[in-house]
DNA sequence: GTCAGTGCTGCACACGTGTGCATCACGGAG
DNA sequence: CTCCGTGATGCACACGTGTGCAGCACTGAC
């Protein structure tokens, strides 16, 4: 927050004038050289560089942007880099952005709106030349950077998608319709929805989803058996323990994401229970654990990292100034493993 | 890579400059305003700020810590953000680093030696007041940069403990030694160590930690209890299926992570055995699945995120001038939950 | 009326880099 | 010898901000 204090003067590195002065020659051919602008002459050009290795000589980015007007920055604003499903993300956002070239910076909002402002702000001081935010809940606080200047942003996942031109999004529909179809053909027919209630766009979706299967399954839909954690494990503890209080509890749960899916399996064993013999189970993100819970999980995969490749690269074609696909939709893919079996008995 | 091509341009920001001329003033005295400088008029100044927040003029990051010989950004190297482990540390920085007005450069290595130069070289143009390394396997590549400029570096879990002067380290061998200690309190005699060949440090001393309690306890440290694994969980199936394969398998593994722990077990699923009740495990890390886990994993727990803020915090005594404690050993505690349980029978 | 003091403001430079334009040396053609 | 083209280099400015120092206007004391 503040940032002042009486600071250790580190050793000042070499600016191009001192390669310049060793030199014998001007900055500018020393610019010109390390850029190997076809004037310099060859022989200098390769003393100067060598000079420059030798010296240890990096140009500063500042500097640089300063006069080029870029950065070649960007920011990534995340709800929390704990959450593994955005550290899959961010994975493939650093390593596309790193192999063009570009520095991300990155930070946390922990969904808290005033935090997230001081984000864009300090985004803002850096003069990044794009942003990708995921996850958002408070997309709205954007628009005023958005409009002032015209710094790109790709939102992934986010939820309020109409806000904005460019968007990764995975299709949470189809992956929770999916979802509930495979326990359906397994022949369950009370099945439960585990939500998000944070998860504004994306529970909404994933809930309709799961309804829509249920309706060409002509299976009626019943309210008691929807109900909310917040999309981490802990949370489903109370959801997963009010589904098993039910008069007529379900036979199969279609949860938010592998980590509610985590703490609603936590709890069906504690209440003595078992998955997937009792009660089956799907999640949503397929993280990297998931394949080695026990059970396996059955679940939607996300390709995290694709999609975070997906969002930098739109980023840089938007900076090329290359027209882009507005609006990604990426298909979630089902996969089958060891939490989801036929139910015990005909309910 | 490149970083080339054409760009849109994008609104140029306000300037000091144009907020000068907006209030009929010099550059100055606007620059002084916003400092709140005692020398400049309360009420100009206060028409001054007015001006700036009216046309959202944020100052130039760059511009400033041209001058300013300081940029205010700190650069985190990782081996892999998807790593929970990192995850979890690079909360612990960034939460510290945003509190004192640090923006963050976060950068995967992928414990790539090239890549990681890479990196090093970009920070070094960026002009970062600080790096912090996470569990690097190439700590000797920092010396030149360290050497060249005065950069601060903190390593946090680093592999290559004496080079540098500032590091944050778990307490690896008294930690190893209580988990053994525990199992050997249930009546364990057959424990095997599961460790990671990459992880140089860390894995030398959790394997001499459980080395210890063996001798502590009188039983006789065995050469074919030891196998190696890396650090993840789909490589610890093979070195745990050799343990299985043995005459005389153990009755216990104490793993070199939690992740390790989670493949170990997996693969003891996988061959119809049971934990705990074949086989007991231990982990290390406490991530924040692992009481979720079926059993739920008896571990270490690394205080990640505070990990995390005292290297952050560290690098700010530094820039500070303070006198910081250089090598801070942080201790881990034991968590028993239910993946340790006595042998079924005596060995 | 002069002078010192005070309160405020602007000038001018610095930070490190990129680049349009002028300049300079040189060589060849007329 | 003069003229002009060519290849290489330096000058000078710009980018946006911070700051030492000079300078201004005004006030009050003598």
């Amino acid at each position: 927050m503040d940032g002042a204090g009486i600071f250790k003067t580190p050793a000042k590195p070499a600016s191009i004038k001192d390669i310049a002065r060793l030199a014998n020659v001007s900055h500018s051919t020393v610019s010109r050289a390390l850029h190997h602008h076809p004037l310099v002459n060859e022989e200098t050009a390769e003393r100067i560089r060598k000079l420059a290795r030798q010296h240890g000589y990096r140009p500063s980015a500042a500097a640089r942007s300063l006069v080029t007007q870029r950065s070649y920055t960007i920011g990534v604003v995340v709800t929390s880099i704990s959450d593994p499903f955005v550290a899959g993300v961010v994975t493939g956002i650093e390593e596309v952005a790193s192999r063009h070239g570009f520095s991300v910076f990155l930070a946390n909002s922990n969904a808290d709106p005033e935090q997230e402002i001081r984000v864009v702000q300090s985004f803002d001081e850096r003069r990044v030349d794009g942003i990708v935010v995921t996850s958002s809940r408070v997309g709205a606080l954007y628009v005023p950077v958005l409009s002032r200047r015209q710094v790109p942003i790709v939102l992934l996942n986010n939820q309020h998608p109409s806000e904005f031109a460019y968007s990764v999004v995975i299709d949470s529909t189809q992956g929770s319709l999916d979802a509930a179809n495979h326990l359906i053909d397994l022949g369950h027919r009370r099945i439960a929805y585990l939500g998000d209630e944070f998860g504004r766009q994306s529970d909404t979706e994933r809930l309709s989803g799961y309804r829509e299967a249920l309706t060409q399954a002509g299976l009626r839909f019943n309210r008691e058996l929807v109900v909310h954690g917040d999309g981490k494990a802990e949370g489903a503890i109370r959801p997963m323990s009010q589904l098993l209080a039910h008069a007529h509890p379900p036979t199969a749960v279609v949860c938010y994401n592998d980590m509610s899916a985590l703490g609603a399996m936590h709890q069906i064993r504690a209440a003595g229970l078992r998955v997937p013999e009792d009660i089956s189970i799907t999640g949503f993100d397929d993280l990297h654990i998931s394949q080695f819970l026990n059970p396996p999980l059955t679940t939607i995969r996300q390709p995290m990292p694709e999609m975070g490749r997906m969002a930098m690269e739109t980023l840089i074609a938007l900076l090329s100034g290359n027209v882009s696909q507005q609006n990604i939709l990426v298909p979630g893919s089902l996969i089958v493993r060891a939490s989801t079996a036929p139910p015990k008995e005909i309910s």
